[in-house]
DNA sequence: GTATTTCTTGTATGAGTATACAATTTTTTA
DNA sequence: TAAAAAATTGTATACTCATACAAGAAATAC
């Protein structure tokens, strides 16, 4: 049982660090000074070991990424008919691990900077293709072919809203409310796909 | 017929020049000068006429929230009927005045720009208070009270991740069709509120 | 226990930026 | 047209910040 070694030990606090200072204080005002007291280190060490604010930056987003995916698999995982697994995409993306205010801060601010950062532009589009392909995949049994572009663009437009609004709010999100409005909707849906 | 004063003028060309060169850069990474640039002045004009970069923002948006105002009310104007009344509120926010890549860039960054800034966040508060009002007075005829509040918030996450993923896309956005998406899905709310 | 590698941090630098100020030009007024 | 007011812009300033660099500390290997 090796240790874990000290970069991935520190890597893990600046990048907890990161989601904290920026939840704070927004993407782009937040300093390296900042993250790095966040985290109770130095300035210097953030470019030792991520090389520069951009690619801290990145890097945070994968690991919320990377979040996402797992909640998404761990809940295929239960899923046993059409329907649990649709519902499963669903709800994945308001998991008490995901659903929190300082992710979905850094989801708004994620959004607001992809436009203008070829790094994290990459990410996202990559991302969106995802989750469009899981819902996709998973509406096939339940909505038409020439309905299904639909269902899923205002599946996933809600979603993102749901997230949107969760990081205006001053008060913290139910993670456990969410889901049960995102299932509400996403049967409706099932149930009565728009023309 | 008095002439229009230079002021005036001034504001709208640095208004229009914010808005062009906010959605090229960001909110945060933008600067006096792109600014001044985009709207063929020069900086210290921006301080002469707005005071600081903050209150030009805070003006921008200002002018943005009229925008939609004059949008919803041109469209009650016509609504006859109270599902009529309801649909104009939910497509006034895909007129085509509005629903540009300027504008849904320029609101992306104001939702990830408004937790940070106190005059931006007063501005979304208040915005999201009326539209709240709107909805909730328009779904009336339509919705129990219990509701009530679950139809507006789907609504109204819905419209925002509408806007949020058209900031996002590289080809423009089509408000005919936004408009015919987010009209089937307010009648399918209204026919079969979710649970 | 020495050598080597890994890690940490103090300091320096250089780029970038909002805005104050003052001088100048343009417009308006009388 | 003369005087006053409004508008414009060049320049200077004060500041922040990412990051390079180098010296030093700690950990690890041999």
């Amino acid at each position: 049982m090796g240790r874990r070694k000290i970069r991935d030990i520190r890597h893990e606090e600046l990048i907890e660090g990161t989601i904290r200072a920026v939840q704070a204080k927004g993407f782009a005002a937040v300093t390296m000074a900042d993250i790095a007291h966040e985290a109770g280190s130095t300035a210097p060490s953030i470019t030792y070991y991520f090389g520069s604010k951009d690619r801290l930056m990145e890097d945070t987003m994968r690991h919320l990424l990377r979040l996402l995916r797992a909640a998404l698999l761990a809940r295929y995982r239960a899923a046993l008919t059409p329907e649990e697994r649709l519902l499963a995409v669903v709800e994945a993306n308001f998991a008490d691990r995901l659903f929190t205010p300082a992710q979905c801060a850094l989801w708004t601010q994620f959004w607001a900077n992809a436009p203008h950062a070829p790094g994290l532009a990459r990410l996202h589009r990559i991302n969106r293709a995802r989750v469009a392909s899981h819902l996709d995949h998973e509406l096939a049994p339940f909505v038409a072919p020439e309905h299904r572009a639909t269902v899923r663009h205002v599946l996933q437009s809600y979603m993102d809203g749901v997230w949107l609004e969760a990081a205006q709010s001053s008060t913290p999100p139910n993670a456990a409310t969410a889901r049960a409005e995102a299932r509400a909707v996403a049967r409706l849906l099932l149930a009565r796909p728009p023309a």
